[in-house]
DNA sequence: CCCATATATTCGGATAAACGCATATGCAGG
DNA sequence: CCTGCATATGCGTTTATCCGAATATATGGG
């Protein structure tokens, strides 16, 4: 099982001017903040959720994880991605009322997302919790 | 007196991926969150602390007010920008935690603002309060 | 009215960002 | 091994962004 935690390490300081620029696309702005909530999410899920091309999704994807934003995380098959555990604080506290006061902005995406067939890791098909 | 109150009104929308890409840039940052520590600051005065072309700081000013994050006042023959007043509450949230968690970021920024000679509307040169 | 200072805008040209498409890699199962 | 699904990456092109230099507009004062 190549079970492999990406520790990318963001490497270089994140620096506002660097976040900015990692958020300011809006395939990058949506992933982040459906990742945001819902913990983590493998690159199927957000092509599916975004309803984008699986290379789109899977190039900025990777933009945001050489910025420190995201970290990866193989399962099996899939690839998690989730907001980054060395994120610093001010980051959260930035993300966090994005997030909350702009659903509606999310409301496609995450209706797509949890309309979708299939999803690795979850109870699939019937949408009933403890099915 | 040509006192002027710029309503520009933002008239769209301020999404996330919109106030991300006002931000994305070094100058624009650097701005934004000095005017958000300082209240409100004039272009010479930003032109100063930033240490770059007026004509450089203007431009990014003005992508910002179209944006609708900042606001103008002309007072005189300085024009003062300020966060705009009908910032929706989430973009303030945001920005506070950034700001605070990146003094040291602006301090160069700041520094020269501080050693700035001919300030307008203070009290100049002396650099003692209450002078 | 003219000048000095403050600010805004226009114009090319250089650079970077994003895209679609094709293709490569990685893992699971038969 | 071979096939299928999931994910990543390389490439050429189009598009957006940023910049410096020059110039235009606005204000206040003699």
């Amino acid at each position: 099982m190549g079970n492999t935690v990406a520790t990318s390490d963001a490497g270089e300081e994140l620096t506002p001017t660097a976040l900015f620029k990692c958020l300011a696309d809006d395939t990058r702005a949506r992933m982040t903040l459906l990742i945001a909530r819902e913990g983590e999410l493998c690159v199927c899920e957000l092509t599916s959720a975004l309803n984008e091309s699986q290379p789109k999704i899977s190039r900025h994807l990777a933009q945001l994880r050489t910025c420190g934003v995201l970290e990866d995380e193989r399962r099996g098959q899939w690839v998690y991605y989730r907001l980054h555990s060395d994120l610093p604080e001010w980051v959260l506290a930035m993300l966090t009322p994005v997030m909350q006061a702009n659903q509606q902005w999310l409301e496609s995406d995450s209706r797509r997302l949890a309309k979708m067939a299939g999803r690795p890791g979850r109870a699939d098909v019937c949408g009933i919790r403890g099915c």
